[in-house]
DNA sequence: CAGAATCCGTGGGGATACTG
DNA sequence: CAGTATCCCCACGGATTCTG
């Protein structure tokens, strides 16, 4: 996804103008934000992450509970995952070979902090639907 | 970005097995946080809306604020968001033409909620970079 | 079982020129 | 000013095959 938000190069004292107090916020707390994302995004982390939340689950496992997802991308997914110290990944050196994931302190506070978004969703998923039915219908 | 969670066609009983309570929460959790980031996620999304979030903003503002941004993605972006009741678009029939982007009681909401997730963020900044060099360096 | 490696397409997004 | 319209590219992701 990337989301780079970017910070700017500084704006020249001269060209700042208008709206500072948007482009301050914008600043303070879209960065932060789009950093979030480009570990949360990417059409199979949120999934994963939130299979993965209810203890230790197997490769396999994943794949199955995560529909749709093609091996490639879960392996991609985990690993980012894993680099980014949400997941952690644990071998057991048997054979055949058993791995298991489980999240990080860190990514549980954040799957915690996911659910306000997913409350959001609920509370307003019909407003969406509708506002669309509206904008579509006005073309 | 897409994020099809993928609510799956239903597995048929017998290939049900395995680390139910993780295929439920997931089926349960990750939908509605799949919709959310279909509407937010996308690059540029976060970044309109946190620099719309301080009052009426015209669109040249936006291009000067969110920093990168092309004017093809701001108008696309600007047009998702309206579509999905998140932004409103006030058109001034004046000459030379004036359109003032605001947020809706909903999307100021989602800025809220949003507000968390900055806050965790910066709060495992350091331990995600962290993180990351412990990951590299292991290879 | 849990991946790594390879090939390939698709569309998200950048740059630019034009317009009401 | 506030957009459309067009061209183009490449990175994300799917399908498949191979392996410790």
């Amino acid at each position: 996804m990337s989301v780079e938000v970017g910070v700017g190069a500084g704006r020249t004292a001269d060209t700042a103008a208008t709206s500072d107090t948007a482009a301050e916020a914008f600043e303070k707390e879209a960065c932060p934000l789009a950093e979030v994302l480009d570990h949360v995004a990417g059409k199979w982390s949120i999934g994963v992450l939130v299979a993965v939340a209810h203890g230790p689950v197997r490769f396999t496992e994943l794949e199955r509970i995560v529909e749709g997802i093609s091996r490639r991308m879960l392996t991609l997914t985990l690993r980012r995952l894993e680099r980014d110290g949400l997941l952690i990944r644990t071998v057991y050196p048997t054979v055949p070979p058993k791995v298991e994931y489980s999240l990080t302190d860190m990514a549980r506070e954040l799957h915690g902090t996911l659910r306000a978004l997913t409350e959001w969703a609920e509370r307003h998923r019909g407003e969406i639907a509708a506002a669309r039915v509206r904008y579509d219908a006005a073309r």
